[in-house]
DNA sequence: CGTAACTGGATACATCATATCCGCTTCATG
DNA sequence: CATGAAGCGGATATGATGTATCCAGTTACG
């Protein structure tokens, strides 16, 4: 939770140490799956990712027997961090806001990670911390969604299941073509968010689509 | 556009006529290739095809040289259609109207279609008649948007580019896993036009979503 | 030093779609 | 019916691509 990234912990505990040169490779190795798995997604090849850490194949393959266990050390790390942010909009007053802005960020957080978003499109294994990391957020967002409805603040018939396909529909912009990262999708998530409110807002439009 | 399934032209024109048999066969392949690529996408082998449609391998790859032409002849059909589809939505009164019942038609079409929607997320080969009616659709639709927008029916900022990502993003809903097919975009879809009209109207949801 | 730990990357292996080839079958025509 | 051209089947060659191993050589460290 307190932890930086750069500072992790070396390797799992009960195990003697890495070598010293051993555990910066390892730092060196999950630095640059981060980077790889961001830029073209998981059909990364652990070869990628060695080549990209300068480092050759068989030395990743000592410290990960294969990608799944890469991405999971990787991905979970992430999640984890937007969990934090989901819980934290639990502790905003209005629920509808905080769940809005909860959306912005992780959201914007994953629009400069696609490794992130393939995860979470095609479901973590079970049982893994990717999953866990997984429900937490699903658990906050229902909360979220629960809370707003109590205050009246949404659409009739907007319920928390809504969430997820909205997400995988936000995700669809960013996965469109073109320059990325584009900001695109902050105007769609807007449309939306103001078609799941009780009394919708017409707030301008982020992005394109400055009329004549 | 009068033709219906089934009797379709006995291969092109200047060639001397298949054998009778031969002819058959080239339906079969036309009609296993469009249950194929829809049920399971244009990743679909033509050793698929060839298998569903009854016929050897071989039987297919002399009739098409390879998958893309065989998409081909498949796909310009289906997007001719929707095409006409677009060009009758012109010719209706209300142009806000027209252009919400042309894309919930030509959505619908594509829930069934996965390997119509894959074509349209990739986008098609430029100098294909399958380039052709796309565009061809494009400007449907960008003429109904211009309409409904003089007819003041649209929220202000929106634009014709807004079509192509509004179908990305329902797209990613028919794409998501469960029983196929959903009816679950319909309900997606309708928080997005409402979010596009100048004055929204709170029609209740289609759909999942019955609150408490 | 001596040795256990570690590294590099060529390469074996596996998977998978694509496309061809050719002996055999079927049609169509005189 | 005979016969040759047209068509068929599907085993298989080809090629691309990702995964994972192996071991000779190198490096850290007591």
């Amino acid at each position: 939770m307190g932890r930086q990234r750069g500072e992790e912990e070396p390797a799992a505990a009960g195990t003697r140490p890495l070598r010293r040169d051993a555990e910066l490779n390892r730092q060196r190795i999950i630095q640059a799956g981060r980077e790889v798995f961001a830029a073209r997604g998981l059909q990364a090849t652990l070869n990628d990712v060695a080549h990209h850490a300068g480092l050759g194949v068989g030395t990743v393959y000592r410290k990960f027997p294969d990608k799944q266990a890469l991405a999971e050390a990787i991905f979970t790390e992430e999640l984890d961090e937007i969990a934090a942010m989901a819980q934290k909009a639990r502790a905003e007053g209005d629920a509808f806001t905080a769940l809005a802005g909860f959306l912005e960020g992780a959201l914007g957080r994953a629009a400069h990670n696609r490794g992130l978003r393939e995860l979470m499109r095609h479901g973590a294994v079970e049982g893994t911390g990717l999953a866990r990391a997984r429900r937490e957020i699903t658990s906050h967002c229902e909360a979220l969604v629960a809370r707003a409805r109590t205050q009246g603040a949404l659409r009739d018939g907007v319920t928390e299941a809504d969430i997820a396909p909205i997400a995988a529909m936000i995700d669809a912009i960013m996965a469109l073509p073109g320059e990325h990262p584009s900001e695109l999708w902050r105007r769609y998530l807007a449309i939306i968010l103001d078609g799941l409110r009780a009394q919708p807002r017409q707030t301008p439009l982020p992005g394109p689509g400055s009329v004549g």
